[in-house]
DNA sequence: CGTATAGTTGATTAGTATCAACGCTAGTGG
DNA sequence: CCACTAGCGTTGATACTAATCAACTATACG
């Protein structure tokens, strides 16, 4: 396993990676006002927030840590694309979600993590410690009660994937897949139509509990019937969200 | 839909059903200890609680409140067993989960329910306005923290749920779903082995991702290999529970 | 340019769903 | 008190979806 250069949580916080994370209202804030904890923030808490980070980005493919490693930080994404995933010892794999920028994890319960956590694309990670980030949330309510709204909007998300895993065809799953992709796009304003997949058709896979090739089949099917488009292996057109919508639900085709 | 009787959240909240929730160290607080928020709280902290609450006893098969509907009410449970279901439009159902006494549900993302909550069996409810609950949050950092990591466990158990439904297979769901039922029991100081079903198949299928058929068959399977027993269909004798976890996990046969 | 990896497509198999019948238990009414 | 009925659970036969096994193609990399 790759050692991640993250070893600097107390040694030199307020500088790295050539943002001085101090000076309120300039464009490292607005970094950090990315992040995933800070969103209704004054610029002073954020200021603290910011002061007990970690900052690093990481290639692809990188473990941030194991499943049933001692839970020390809570991480945040600035940029890229990641995987939770939990492993049975045969080897068969959950991936229980991809993360992109804004969201957060690395919450424990029993101070184990619950999964493992890798890069599926180059990613610019925070990390706080849970020592330093538990005392924030004790001085900072708004803090505590954006954490607490974003694990119960998690909760809700792995419910929607707990129906999907357990009752939807591979057809629905694909299709839900891709808009759940699609309607991440269009929160954030950009458009909702050439979906980028930047994991592979095996995270897709685990992701939504199928095998690689039937991935691969489904992705052609929707193709040929003009549902989507598939300029590359990892772009998707969505060509007629309207139907994919239908399929995704079981009204549809 | 029967109207359940709750209507009396802010209309006297401190006298019903012959329980006086102000006397603090009484059997009355003995038995809000028992409900879900109140872990590690003092007596007047769970006094004040009390006195938001609203407490009723339910018959089986009462529907709480259904997915989507607005998301008034934070519930909490003090005896009696409760499932939360998901509904596909043509009558697909996933339980997203099962509950038990302390265990607390209705927490809502964007004002609307996820899921739709169903007594199992007769049980007795604690109900808080989410208006209030939010004050109290805030009032008592104690409860922050409680409810925050509830949800964090919550979090935690669905995304082990996942990878039952999305890789294990019928005999390892199984299996897996009497070890949790029977570490419950053990978690509570309680015998782990005859473990008790009041849900029907239906239901197990339904929180499974398999059919009726399938559940029963399975339970046929395990009972005939001596690994467990079945006095009546809804009492699970453990009889070996190293072998059955060995199952659960995919390690065993 | 050759090789390795990821993705696609095809043939077959396996596990679970579906369809169907039967048995058991509990509640009901004579 | 006992027969009747309804609903739940079990068991069996068959069907079907997705997994597995296998081959081939396209893409990226040295």
């Amino acid at each position: 396993m790759l050692a991640h250069p993250f070893d600097t949580d107390d040694a030199r916080p307020a500088e790295r990676d050539g943002f001085d994370l101090n000076a309120p209202p300039c464009r490292n804030c607005d970094v950090v006002r990315e992040i995933a904890f800070c969103g209704e923030l004054t610029y002073d808490e954020i200021r603290r927030l910011a002061s007990a980070r970690c900052h690093v980005h990481l290639p692809a493919d990188v473990t941030l840590f194991r499943e049933g490693d001692a839970a020390d930080h809570v991480y945040s994404i600035a940029s890229g694309t990641l995987k939770l995933y939990k492993l049975m010892s045969d080897g068969r794999r959950q991936i229980v979600g991809f993360l992109f920028s804004g969201d957060m994890f690395g919450l424990a319960v029993d101070g184990g993590y619950a999964y493992t956590a890798e890069t599926v694309t180059p990613a610019q990670i925070c990390r706080f410690t849970h020592r330093k980030l538990d005392t924030l949330r004790g001085e900072i309510p708004r803090l505590e009660r954006k954490m607490f709204a974003m694990a119960v909007r998690d909760l809700a998300a792995a419910q929607e994937q707990m129906l999907l895993l357990g009752r939807k065809t591979a057809k629905e799953r694909v299709a839900s897949f891709l808009l759940k992709l699609s309607c991440r796009l269009e929160l954030r304003g950009q458009p909702s139509s050439p979906v980028e997949l930047p994991m592979s058709r095996a995270d897709i896979a685990d992701y939504l509990g199928l095998t690689i090739e039937t991935v691969s089949r489904t992705f052609t099917h929707l193709k040929r019937e003009g549902v989507i488009g598939l300029p590359t292996a990892d772009h998707a057109l969505l060509v007629d969200t309207r139907v994919l919508k239908d399929i995704s639900e079981g009204t549809g085709r």
